[in-house]
Parts: C-alpha cells; structure tokens; sequence
DNA sequence: AACTCTTTGTGCACCCGTTCACAAGAGGTA
DNA sequence: TACCTCTTGTGAACGGGTGCACAAAGAGTT
C-alpha cells in the first residue's frame, strides 16, 4: 500500500460520511465536486486525495459510489471490528461509556476501567466496571484494540503506559496532557478546554474586526 | 493587534498548560526548551510562536512565566467568562452537562437545550433543560457567547443557524456535518467517530509494518 | 466513426508552517 | 571593563499541502 499524505487521511472519514449519504439517496456514482460539496472542502482536493486509493473514478461519469466507499472502509481498516476499551469512569468517561455513537461505527464498547475500587462492579448500560490493574486479561479475553483516556491529566501517562504494555495498540485521549509513547501506537487528542480557548481567540478577533467597522461607520 | 497564524493559535492552549505547571513547581521563568518539552514541540517553534504575541523573553534567562501566561490569556480572551450553551441532550449532550471540565476552565455551561418537550423542565447539575424555541431569549437573558452542538448530524444545521440568529459567538460541534455559519462566526469541529477512523489507519499501517519486519527476521 | 460533453487525473506554482543555525542581547564574574 | 555563558529572536532553506488549469479519457449522440 502507498504512503497516504496525513492531511489526506484525516479527509478520509468525512468523504466516507459524505459516500453514505450519497448512496442513501439511492445515487450510484458521485462525482468529485458532489462529493466536495458535502465535504466542505476543494473539487480538487476530493480528486487528488482520492487518487492515492488508487484510481476509482470513470471520467466524464465520476466515482462508484459503493465501489469507492469500500475502498474507502479498506484503507480505514473499517472492515472488522476494533473493540474499545475506556478507561477512567469520571464525569467524562461515563458520558462516553453511555454515548451510543461508538458501537454502531465498527468500535463497540467491551470494557469500562477504573482505578478507584468504589466503582469496580458498577454495571453502566450493560458493561461491569473492572479496575485498572485487571487491564491485561481484560486486553487479552477481549481482543480489544484501542484505548481511550477519560482520566484527569495527571493520570493519563500511567494509563497510557499500562493501555500500551498490555497490547493496545491505538489510543484516543481526552486528558490535557501531552502523552509519551512508542511511535508503533498512533494517538489521537481530544481536549476540550483547548477548542473552547481557540475558539476564543477567533472570537475576541471579530470583535476587533466588528469594532473597526463600526469605527469607519460612524 | 498581529496576526497570528492558525497553527501558532492552536499551540497557545498547551503552552498555557505548560505555564501553568511550570509556576506550579515553583519556578518564575521558563525557558524556550522547558515549554518545548512540556508542550511536545520543537523549542525554535516555542520561540517563533511567543514572537508572535510580541517579545517577552529576557535573553540568556528565559520567558517571566506569570508575564507570558497574562500575555497568552489576553490573546485567548481569557480574562472574562465566556458563557456556554449546550444543545441536544441525548447521550453525549448530557455527558458534557455532567462535565465540570468547563466551569472552571472560564467557560461556565449557562443552558441546556433540546428539542423534544419531554426532557424540557428535567433538571442536570442544577441546570433545568429548556425548550429550543427559546433560545433567543435565553442567549439575551444569560450573555452566552458559545454555544456547543451534540445533536444528531440532521438536525445540527438548523440548531446551528438558530445559534447564530440568537446571537451567538462561536460554535463547538460534535455532530457530523459539515456547517454552514458565516464567516463572523468561528467554528471547531470535534467528531469522535472521524479520530477513531483515522486512528485505524494508522494502526493498519503499523500492522504491515510489523508484518514485513517479521517477513524479515524470519 | 466523428463529435460533443462531462469529469477525472495531475503538473505546476504558490503559500503556510517547520526547522536549522546563528547573530544579538542580557546577566554574571573576574 | 572585558569576557563568558546562556537563551532569545529571526533569516533562510526546506517540505508538505492547496488550488488552478488543462490535457486525457470515457459515454452518449448523430
């Protein structure tokens, strides 16, 4: 398989949803500007991010839209199931633990971990919570893949390291810390903090820009 | 005031992290290397990004932390409380409701909103849920500048075009849709689904990877 | 078979962001 | 004062990503 760019990669996803609703609509193909439209994103770019799948498209017609999306599903490794385990059971990680949208997608749930022994036996929408020192068998018995902090900051490496020693072998991380682990595990961030304080700095910005307009108004 | 660049600003929040445990320990300078290492960055970068925000590094010492930190949450807007609503209260919605992450972070969560008029008047953290037909008043009523999306994809663009109508700043959405705001408006985009995806095509990678060094050894 | 229409695939130029490498500046020391 | 050490600030080179613009290639039509 050939090197995909990483900006391609993260498009991916979104050409899939973009593929789904497309064929939803009972379309068979769908062209490289359908496709950009519901994407958000350049007709271009569609082409050329496409074009390191290698070459699906029929010209003057477009994509086949099912032959692109699993192609697609092929690339994102989409075609078995990577079970997840989420470990830290606070506010946040229960919130994940109830929210339905992982299942459904191909990464179904098999594994609730806490460390305090309080919540080891709490059942949350049909999983036992299993504390943190059990995470190797859980690993194992479960063939569970990826791994997702929900712990405070100061937890998250040591969980981090423990997620990698027992066999994860990907993680998606919500603590605000910046996690050390070998390059074979690929990490993702989440930090909501961090989008709110962006979103921040583009907000105090229209209110200059805002201000300035009102200036060469009056 | 400069422009900063997109990928600067979006450091800014982690190098404001840093700071904050740096003073923590005790120290009142830090150095361009210190935040590079708590950050995860190169430290030229560190050094190139806080030149963008104007000079405040002493030569041969290093940055006055609690100097760079006022300097950073004055570019982030920090200095006052930014308000939140959040709309949609199914899994995720209440999840983040239950969140404190937010309060204490200078973004207090002001409203609960949702559609359906069975959950309206349901009371979470002291919060009760109100109906999204009074949205406008509520954003009037309680100064809330952000609101944050957790709907079903479908319905995310018509929640968002009433955010915006009610007078809302700036947008967070966890919803799967590309969204259509005007360009006033900032908006950031966290979709759990998308980082899992591209996560699996990296573990993939990594997978054919072991495989060919094991074709090798063997 | 020739022609038209549509849409792909990509070469090329441009731009943003990253990294290196080093001069300049600040403080401490003899 | 002269010198030494440390760390910043930035010019310059590089690399990846984006978008334009156009040639190439199917499909349908006469």
């Amino acid at each position: 398989m050939r090197e995909i760019p990483d900006a391609t990669v993260s498009r991916l996803p979104v050409y899939r949803r973009s593929l789904v609703q497309i064929i939803s609509t009972g379309e068979s193909t769908a062209s490289s500007s359908d496709l950009a439209e519901l994407a958000g994103v350049n007709a271009a770019k569609v082409r050329k991010d496409l074009s390191y799948l290698g070459t699906y498209g029929v010209r003057g017609v477009g994509y086949d839209a099912e032959l692109l999306l699993a192609q697609i599903d092929g690339v994102l490794g989409l075609g078995t199931e990577a079970p997840v385990a989420i470990v830290g059971m606070g506010n946040l990680g229960q919130a994940l633990a109830h929210y339905g949208g992982f299942q459904n997608k191909g990464f179904p749930v098999v594994a609730l971990v806490d460390s305090s022994v309080d919540k080891v036996g709490e059942v949350i929408d049909g999983i036992a919570i299993s504390h943190i020192d059990d995470l190797p068998e859980l690993i194992a018995e479960r063939g569970i893949s990826v791994g997702i902090i929900a712990t405070p900051g100061g937890a998250a490496q040591s969980v981090s390291d423990a997620l990698v020693a027992a066999g994860v072998r990907s993680i998606l991380t919500f603590a605000p810390t910046v996690l050390q682990v070998p390059d074979s595990v690929p990490v993702r961030k989440v930090d909501l903090a961090t989008e709110l304080q962006i979103l921040g700095y583009y907000q105090q910005r229209e209110d200059v820009e805002a201000n300035r307009s009102e200036d060469r108004t009056a």
